[in-house]
DNA sequence: ATCAATTGCGTAATGCTATAACGTGTGCGA
DNA sequence: TCGCACACGTTATAGCATTACGCAATTGAT
């Protein structure tokens, strides 16, 4: 898919998620937008859903908060799945993909029968900075 | 770790859990809880904290539910990861366990000096039965 | 036996996350 | 011009989780 001009209040959402350092809750960004005129959940909302349907956002489920994509540039559709490393001290994200992961869960899956739609993949704990 | 004796309210959340064909909600726990007493969901959590930390439940981070450890006797943290399949037709999960994913997701991990504590692996989508 | 620490429990209140249900305005093709 | 799709704004509500308080039972050291 490639993505489409953004809206207003798409681009305000999706700039707050850029420059973030780590991921931020709707309310959280709801929060930093209200200069800019938000004033209810549903605005970021909204924009959320189309900035994770255009791909250029990430969900984190573990901790309900959203990320920008690590690869702006690319689709990250078609990276097949995505995974994160979470560090509970600083918050800070890794994005990474890993094509053996996919490969042994597709197999998996495919033994299965499973139809896979939606991944997740979070590992929360401590990153190298962070680590004693 | 070896699971000690439950409480009574333990006992009763983990009963229903283990009843259920599908995960369940905290709150939806509570409401079948109601005729034995349950008044608060604090009287859930509670007692999905400890049976977490026994690890004979797990909590589905993508859908807020919880389900009783389909290995009962082992210990599910001994496991390694641990990952999810779940059906958003009938709401059935399958969980499995893959060492090569296991290998390759922490080879990653060290590789970055990250040390992780929590893991979630969870697929989306439509089992065998459901899907078309 | 007593005291302190720990653990589980009950209740009320609150906070955080997400969606439902309205209605408005704008652009665009039939 | 009509109808449709889409983005938007607002209010209200639903769903998930925790904080704060106090009480009761247990354990274990003194």
């Amino acid at each position: 898919m490639t993505t489409p001009m953004l809206t207003k209040n798409q681009s305000l959402v999706f700039d707050v998620l850029t420059k973030a350092e780590a991921p931020l809750s709707a309310y959280t960004i709801l929060d930093k937008l209200r200069d800019q005129g938000f004033r209810a959940p549903l605005q970021v909302y909204r924009a959320l859903d189309k900035l994770l349907e255009y791909g250029v956002v990430h969900r984190l489920e573990s901790i309900n908060s959203f990320v920008a994509c690590a690869h702006p540039n690319e689709d990250c559709h078609s990276h097949g799945l995505v995974a994160f490393a979470i560090c509970e001290s600083c918050g800070q994200v890794i994005e990474f993909h890993d094509h053996e992961v996919d490969h042994r869960l597709m197999a998996w899956l495919k033994s299965q029968k499973f139809k896979a739609e939606k991944s997740t993949i979070e590992i929360r704990g401590h990153c190298g900075n962070c680590a004693a």
